[in-house]
Formats: C-alpha cells, sequence, structure tokens
DNA sequence: CACGTTTCTCTTTTT
DNA sequence: GAGAAACGTG
C-alpha cells in the first residue's frame, strides 16, 4: 500500500483513495498535492494494477514533470515503463506522431519554437512589404496564437465586422498556416489544437485512442487553458476516471489564455464529481504563511480560503527598502553570505525570485563579486541559444528539406556571401516552382555553372554562387552521412565544414569567456547527442530532432549535483520550494507590472504571482524593492508596491527597514571605487594565476592606471606579458597571502 | 549586393 | 543593454 511508504492526511488519502470517477482537488501552497498526485499513482499502479501506460498525467512544466516521474519511480520503486507523464504539449506530440495520419499529419513533423516562429512570420511580412512598425512580428504571433486557439473552439463563430488590420492578420495566419504545413511543421498552438482534432475527429478515432487511457490526471488545472480542458475530457471520455488538481490563487497564465473558470466548469461539467480540499500547509513558518493569507486575501471575487500550518511561527519575514538596485543585489548577496556561513544552510536551499528576467542581471553581478556561484532557471534556454540552434538547424535541413526556416538560419551561417536579395530569390523561385529550397539551389547552380547553354534564370553573380556551391556541398556531405554517422559525429562533421569555431563562434563573442561558453554549450549538446547515439534506437536523428524544444532544460536537469544559489523568475518558481527566498523588486511597475496595469483582472494576476513567490519560501522569506533602478539602460524610479501596503502597518510578522536615498552621481562614483578597490585587492605580486590562453603564470609586478591595473606576469611558456586586471580572462590558482 | 559598423528601438511572464 | 534595422563601404 502506498499510504504506508508515504504518511498522508485525512483530505490527502482520500484524494489518493478517491477510486473511479471524477475527482477535483483544490489545493493551497505547500499542501502536498505533488505528493497526492504522486501517491495516487502509485496507488494505481500498485494496488489497483493498472498498467502504467493506461495512465495520463498532464504537469504544467517539463520540470514538474520529471519531478513527478522521480517521486512516482521512488514510491513504486521501479520506473513505471509506459507511463504518460509531461507537460501537455509533449503528450500532445507523442498522440500525434502515433495517431496524427488519421488528421494527415506526418509523423515526422518538426515542432517550431518561438524563434522559428518569428522568422516564419519575417518571411511573410518581407514577402508581402509589410510595414513592421505595424505589423510586429511579435505582436502579430501572439494575435495569431488567439486567433487560432479560438477558433478552432468556437468553429469559426467570430461575427462580428473584424477591422482592416484584423483581415490582414487573419490573412497572415492564414499564410502562416500554409507554411507551416509545407514546411511539415507545427508551433505550440498546433500540438493542442491537432490533438483536439484528432480526438474529435470521428467516435471510432477516438474509442480507439481513449481506450488506453483508463486514468487521466492534471496538475495546475486553474493554468489549463480551454483547448487543453477539451482535450482533458476527451481523453477521458471512455472510462470517465479524471481527477484534476489547481489553486485558483495560483492562476498566473491567463495571459497563455489559462482560463481560471475551468474549475468552475469542471464541477459543472461532473455533476457527480467529488472535491477535496488541502489547506493545510506543511511548508511554510507561520509568519510566512501570514504574510501570504494577507496578501491575497484583498482579491476581489476569490474563492475565499485560508491556508494554516502547524509549523512554528519563524523568523518575521523581512521588509527591505533600498535606494538603488544596486544595492538590493549587494543586499542579497550579504545576506546569502551570512546565512550560508552556518553551514545549516547551503547555497541550494537558497533561491532569489524576481518578476523579469532582465532583472536577473544585477542580482548575478553581486554574486559575482561576492564569489557566489548560482543557476538560472529559464532565461535563454539552453535549446534556444544561437550555437545550438545553428547546429540544430544543419541537422534539421538535412532531415527535412522542407524546413525553410532552419535553411533560413544556416544558409548564411557562417557568412558566405549569401545574402538578403539573394535569399528572396532562393524563396521566391521556390514559392514559384514548388520545389524544396535545397532542390531550387541545386538546380540553379547547375543552369549558372552550364556554361554555353541557355542563359540561367537566375544569373548569380560569382561570390554568392561560390557561397552556395559550399552550402550545397556541405549538405550533400552531411546527408550521405546521416544514415551511417551517429549524431554526434554529425555535428562534429558540421562543426568542421563549416569551420563553426573560427567562423561562428569566435565572430559572435568578444571575450574568450563567451567564446568558452559557447563552447561549452556545444559539448553538452554533444553529449546529449552521444545518449541517443547509446540508446540503439533505429532512427536516433529523427527522435533527436523530435521533441528537444519539449524536453527538459539542461539547467533543470543538473539540479542536485550542484550546490549553488537558484535564480528564476516567478512564474518558473512555481511548484518549487526553498528554505530561504528573496524577492526583490517588488515596486510598482514591476510587480505589478506596468504592462498589466490596464484592468483589474490583470493586477490580480500580480497579486497572485506575488502570492506565489512568497509560499515558496519554508523558512525565511526577505522581501525587498529598490527606489532607483535601472530598466532597459535608463534610469527609473518606483513605490513599493501597492500589494506591500498592508503589510508594512503590521509589525508582528514583518521587519521593515529603509535605506535613506542618495544622490545618483555619489553612488555611481561610490561603486566605482568599490570596484576599483575589489581589482586592486584581488590580484598581489607573487600571485599564481592560470590565464586562459597563456596558461599559468607568476605576477611580478603590479601597476595601478586611472580605473584599472596594468599586471605584469611571467608566463610559464608563453613568457612576460602585460595584462589590464579588469578584461584577463585569469583564475587566481595560488593565493600568496591570507585574504 | 554583401558585410561590417552605427544607430535605433523596445522593453513580461512560457509550452 | 541587447537585438534589429539603417547606413556606408568595398
Amino acid at each position: 500500500m502506498s499510504n504506508e511508504i508515504i504518511q498522508l492526511n485525512t483530505s490527502q488519502d482520500k484524494a489518493v483513495q478517491h477510486q473511479n470517477g471524477q475527482l477535483i482537488i483544490l489545493a493551497g501552497p505547500g499542501s502536498g498535492k505533488t505528493r497526492v498526485i504522486a501517491a495516487k499513482i502509485a496507488d494505481l499502479i500498485i494496488d489497483k494494477k493498472i498498467h502504467p501506460s493506461r495512465i495520463f498525467a498532464a504537469t504544467f512544466t517539463k520540470k514538474a514533470a520529471n519531478e513527478m516521474q522521480d517521486r512516482v519511480t521512488q514510491l513504486v520503486q521501479k520506473k513505471p515503463i509506459g507511463l504518460n507523464i509531461g507537460t501537455f504539449h509533449s503528450l500532445c506530440a507523442l498522440l500525434l506522431r502515433k495517431h496524427g495520419s488519421f488528421i494527415n499529419i506526418d509523423r515526422n513533423f518538426t515542432i517550431y519554437d518561438s524563434d522559428d516562429q518569428r522568422s516564419l512570420i519575417k518571411i511573410i511580412i518581407n514577402e508581402q512589404n509589410l510595414n513592421t512598425q505595424i505589423y510586429n512580428p511579435y505582436k502579430i504571433l501572439n494575435k495569431i496564437s488567439k486567433n487560432k486557439n479560438q477558433k478552432l473552439v468556437n468553429d469559426f463563430i467570430e461575427e462580428f465586422q473584424p477591422s482592416a488590420y484584423e483581415r490582414k492578420i487573419n490573412e497572415i495566419t492564414h499564410t502562416y498556416q500554409s507554411y507551416l504545413k509545407k514546411n511539415n511543421a507545427l508551433d505550440f498552438d498546433d500540438l493542442l489544437i491537432y490533438t483536439y482534432q484528432l480526438l474529435s475527429h470521428s467516435e471510432n478515432v477516438r474509442k480507439e485512442i481513449c481506450q488506453q487511457f483508463e486514468h487521466v490526471l492534471i496538475d495546475e488545472f486553474q493554468d489549463t487553458n480551454t483547448l487543453q480542458y477539451e482535450i482533458s475530457k476527451l481523453l477521458a471520455a471512455v472510462h470517465m476516471n479524471i481527477t484534476v488538481v489547481g489553486d485558483p490563487d495560483q492562476s498566473i497564465y491567463s495571459w497563455r489564455s489559462a482560463k481560471i473558470e475551468n474549475i468552475n466548469n469542471f464541477q459543472r461539467d461532473y455533476p457527480e464529481h467529488k472535491l477535496v480540499l488541502l489547506e493545510q500547509n506543511y511548508r511554510s513558518t507561520k509568519s510566512i504563511l501570514e504574510v501570504a493569507n494577507n496578501i491575497i486575501q484583498p482579491s476581489p471575487e476569490r474563492i475565499q480560503k485560508e491556508i494554516w500550518t502547524e509549523n512554528k511561527i519563524g523568523d518575521p519575514v523581512g521588509m527591505h527598502h533600498f535606494d538603488q538596485g544596486e544595492d538590493e543585489g549587494e543586499f542579497i548577496a550579504n545576506t546569502i553570505k551570512e546565512e550560508t556561513a552556518s553551514k545549516e544552510i547551503s547555497p541550494k536551499d537558497i533561491a532569489v525570485m524576481y518578476r523579469t528576467n532582465a532583472q536577473s542581471r544585477i542580482i548575478e553581478e553581486a554574486l559575482i563579486v561576492a564569489n557566489i556561484k548560482y543557476r538560472i532557471v529559464g532565461g535563454l534556454r539552453f535549446y534556444e541559444r544561437k550555437e545550438i540552434k545553428d547546429l540544430l538547424a544543419y541537422l534539421r535541413i538535412i532531415q527535412n528539406e522542407n524546413d525553410t526556416v532552419a535553411f533560413i538560419r544556416i544558409v548564411n551561417t557562417p557568412t558566405r556571401g549569401i545574402g538578403k536579395e539573394s535569399l528572396a530569390k532562393i524563396l521566391l523561385l521556390s514559392e514559384q516552382t514548388g520545389n524544396t529550397v535545397i532542390e531550387t539551389i541545386r538546380k540553379n547552380i547547375d543552369e549558372n555553372l552550364d556554361k554555353g547553354k541557355n542563359e540561367p534564370s537566375w544569373k548569380i553573380r560569382a561570390t554568392t554562387l561560390e557561397g552556395l556551391v559550399n552550402f550545397l556541398f556541405i549538405y550533400d556531405e552531411l546527408f550521405a552521412n546521416v544514415k551511417n554517422d551517429s549524431i554526434s559525429s554529425l555535428l562534429n562533421l558540421i562543426m568542421k565544414l563549416t569551420h563553426y569555431q573560427s567562423a561562428v563562434i569566435n565572430k559572435d563573442a568578444q571575450t574568450i569567456e563567451q567564446q568558452n561558453a559557447k563552447k561549452e554549450n556545444i559539448n553538452e549538446l554533444l553529449n546529449i547527442a552521444q545518449e541517443y547515439d547509446e540508446k540503439n534506437s533505429d532512427s536516433p536523428l529523427t527522435e533527436f530532432l523530435h521533441d528537444l524544444s519539449l524536453v527538459a532544460d539542461v539547467a533543470d536537469v543538473i539540479e542536485d549535483s550542484d550546490d549553488v544559489v537558484t535564480l528564476t523568475t516567478l512564474h518558473s518558481a512555481k511548484g518549487l520550494e526553498f528554505p530561504i527566498v528573496f524577492l526583490p523588486g517588488v515596486e510598482e511597475g514591476l510587480l505589478p507590472h506596468v504592462m498589466a496595469l490596464d484592468t483589474e483582472a490583470e493586477i490580480e494576476e500580480e497579486r497572485r504571482i506575488l502570492y506565489v513567490g512568497i509560499t515558496r519560501a519554508k523558512n525565511k522569506l526577505y522581501i525587498s524593492t529598490a527606489r532607483n533602478r535601472f530598466i532597459a539602460g535608463s534610469p527609473r524610479s518606483a513605490k513599493p508596491s501597492r500589494f506591500l501596503k498592508i503589510l508594512s502597518e503590521d509589525t508582528s510578522t514583518t521587519r521593515v527597514t529603509s535605506a535613506p536615498s542618495r544622490n545618483r552621481n555619489d553612488f555611481i562614483a561610490e561603486r566605482k571605487n568599490l570596484i576599483f578597490r575589489k581589482q586592486q585587492t584581488d590580484y598581489t605580486e607573487g600571485m599564481k594565476v592560470q590565464h586562459d590562453i597563456f596558461g599559468t603564470g607568476l605576477i611580478v609586478s603590479i601597476e595601478s592606471r586611472s580605473e584599472d591595473q596594468q599586471l605584469t606576469i611571467a608566463f610559464k611558456e608563453k613568457g612576460i606579458k602585460k595584462i589590464l586586471a579588469s578584461h584577463a580572462p585569469m583564475e587566481i590558482i595560488g593565493q600568496s597571502d591570507v585574504n
């Protein structure tokens, strides 16, 4: 019995033991909902003897899916083979690869991420000569996404008179969709839309697919959108066993069309459902929980529920107001130093959570100065990095020569004389003839090289022709090897043929550090490729490319192995918990964000975002604000967030400090001085250093410059060099004095 | 016509 | 402060 392995309270147990039928669990933060779902899945497998492949469990993030899988594995004591667990998107991709033929979806479709989507939109904008001011790719994609979801759900109801702009957007949506089809690609929305179409295609198809899923479980139900809910209902339509878990107070994805109403809809659609409330919190101290409750309670139209805990009161929540954003960063770094000094707390117990990715920079800088190691969750994801996307694009184009987006990415990467005009010409010709871009190039190269015969329809200039020949050579070379070579050797071949290192990396990255970071990324990609190579599947490349964009990110996987502080957005922090949490930048304009002030609904979502942040903390919580900070290069000042008002008067659970304001110029001078002093104390004469290029050496002398130092270093192999301290890619390996 | 440099813009959250 | 558009050069 799984509840012998895992301790459950009465409500939790009720949720786990609920057998067949429909169940909705409304669970406050820290109430053990992940435990409950994991226990429920384990219970189904062990006690009810349900085969794992008959369970469909959708989570919200890739990371949550991994975690759930781990927990179930622990409870079942072996890996549940065939368990369908993952994000909605990845589970849908799986279904479509298997059954897509019913609705004419080629099983080898490529998944386009937002980057790929953007380049596709740009093709259309270029082709139609649209004004990018009015037709901003970013906004268009947003519209398209809304358009697609709306139309498919409402069966093209949309009866109101569209404006000219809307008509144009509809037209673009149409073109965009036909290009996706032509490229054999699906975007994130398509994964859901086509799955919905597949499942509602015909009674027979639905039965065939859904017969398999005896139990359907949906996590983070408050953040599902209409399509996801409809898909869930269809999946559960045969066996009618569906469990959903959610917390309306943690609904923070309405901007991605999540419908908090789904919670009510579920209760309406399944009148026989059981409802379980999980209100006891096992995560946080009383102080933290009181702050959380105070923040969320004023929210109008909220389903009243109060989370409580038997945990101790704990330390008061710290509320600190700083003058400059940098002060805030420094405070965080210092506090982390203090907290970790005791050894009871290690860096991995600490997280810094902010509203926007851009805020990470200032925190990072402070942590670097303080020598605190960290990792960033989210931000620029591994598979979104340029060098990774470039290499993958080469693989993509040899696997699917219809993948125009991949082609555009690499046809002139590294630069080989194929510019905007030539590219436009290739795309136009390909569009007109119906040939793939590769076929188009091949044909036109032939025409141009075939001297004496007919005049080529497109006279290619010499440098461009050379570039195209070179590109096609690389393509053919890779294509010839794709059957026999492993993915990792294909990747190495790409790098060799393109001289990727010298022609791309060294050009893109100015500093040695940046270049090394890129090289490390590529090595990581090679590692991942090797795993696929060893899997012994018949077509590792196909598998490798299939769902990369849906696979957990590298940063998510390394996880426990290294003991570092976590930096994350509040959105990505959902579902996580840490003993110590910092919430910087809780200011008007950031939280609530300026872009979310138009409607009360938006502001209330911002409130919930803060609530999610607060409830991540187990023992200690530090909320902070800065009066002044730089946003996009220009200074901006702000007041503490409106949500904090209710807290500043309450002194029993919060401790408030406030720094005096200062003159910005003084501050900058002071900071420069600090960095200068830092540099001065860092290097001393006689110190052993390791330089990225010159190897190991000994500092012979130090000469102060205006805001820097010139070091004279004797390197073992490269002799004596003069180097500026601030720019040296150098590490101290032998300390000659006590710091 | 391609490429490197300079200027300008636009700033939320993610599968 | 980054990424993309605009601009000048070969």
